[in-house]
DNA sequence: ATTTTGCCTATTGATTCGATAGGATAAATT
DNA sequence: AATTTATCCTATCGAATCAATAGGCAAAAT
C-alpha cells in the first residue's frame, strides 16, 4: 500500500493538472473536493513547492499552480518521493539498492528474480502515468462510460 | 517493501522446499544457512503451522516439513498472509477492498486505472511464482551462471 | 489597516515492526 | 526414569513510522 500522503499527492497534483489555466487554487479548494485533511494537505503543497513541482502565490487570491511540464511528473517518481523504493526488496530497487544477508549469491537468487520482475513490470507501467496521460485517461474513461 | 517477516517466510519456505525429501528440517539449521534471526523464524514458523502450510515434528530430531503440492504454494499468497493487500490503493485490492473518498466514481477514476494495472500485473507474476517454479528458476539460473 | 492566504515548527496519539525473553511441552536417546 | 533436544506459547520491548492537528509568522491584495 502506499500511503496517504502519497494518495494525497497524486490526487492533489492530478487536480492542480486539469485545472492548469485557471490561475492559483487555493489549499481549500483542493481539500474540499479532493476529500483530503486540510492542513495535512497543507504540508504536502510546501514539500512540493520546496522540491520544485509546484509554485505558489501567497496573500489574498493565493494558491498553487504546477510548475512544469505535465510530462515530466509521473506516478514512479511521485510514489518515490515520500514513499520510497517501488521494488519490494532491497536487492531489486535501483536508488536505494542494499544487498540481502538472505542470498548468497544475487544472480542465481530466484526469489531476487521475481520481485525484480515484479518492479519492472510496475515501474514500467507507473512511469508512463505522467500527468498529462492521467488527464487523457480521465477523459477518455468518462467518454466511455457515457456511451 | 514487502516486511522482513514475509521476506523471512519466503526463504524459509524456499529452503524447505528445497529439502523436502530429507526429513524434517529444525529451525536453527534454517535460521543459520539463510541468515534469519532464530527467535523471528520460529515464530514465523508457529503460525505457518497453525496455518497448515507446514507441520512439524517436536523432541529431538524434529523439525519443519511442507504439508503441500509445492505448486499450490505462491508468492502472491505468502505475501497476502503477512503483510496484506497486494494492491497499492484500497480501492485496486481484492480481498480488503474499501472505497476511497477521493474519488466520486471509481469507473472514469484514471488515477484507479494505473493502480489497477499494476496490481494485475504484479499478482500475476507472483502468482505464477510458486515453489515448484521458483526451484525450478533457481536451478536454470545457476546452470545459466556456470557456462 | 485588515483580511486572506501560504509558510513554518512542533507535537501528539496510534499503530506497526522487528526482535527477544523465559519457560512449558513433547519426543527421542541414554 | 532421567536427560537432552526440539517445538510451542505468552508476553514484552524499543524504535520507527503514520496520519493528523495546533498555533502562530509572513506576505500580498483590498
Amino acid at each position: 500500500m502506499i500511503s496517504k500522503k502519497t494518495k494525497y499527492t497524486i490526487h492533489a497534483l492530478v487536480h492542480l493538472a486539469k485545472h492548469k489555466d485557471s490561475g492559483p487554487i487555493q489549499i481549500k479548494t483542493i481539500a474540499e473536493t479532493e476529500n483530503i485533511p486540510k492542513k495535512f494537505l497543507e504540508a504536502i503543497l510546501i514539500d512540493l513547492r520546496n522540491k520544485g513541482y509546484v509554485a505558489s502565490q501567497k496573500g489574498r487570491n493565493g494558491g498553487y499552480y504546477i510548475n512544469r511540464d505535465l510530462k515530466e511528473m509521473n506516478f514512479a517518481d511521485i510514489i518515490r518521493m515520500f514513499d520510497g523504493p517501488i521494488g519490494m526488496l532491497p536487492c531489486v530497487t535501483y536508488l536505494y539498492y542494499e544487498p540481502c544477508e538472505e542470498c548468497e549469491d544475487e544472480e542465481t537468487c530466484a526469489v531476487r528474480k521475481i520481485f525484480k520482475d515484479v518492479r519492472d513490470e510496475s515501474v514500467k507501467i507507473l512511469k508512463a502515468a505522467n500527468l498529462a496521460e492521467v488527464i487523457k485517461t480521465e477523459k477518455s474513461l468518462s467518454r466511455k462510460k457515457k456511451k
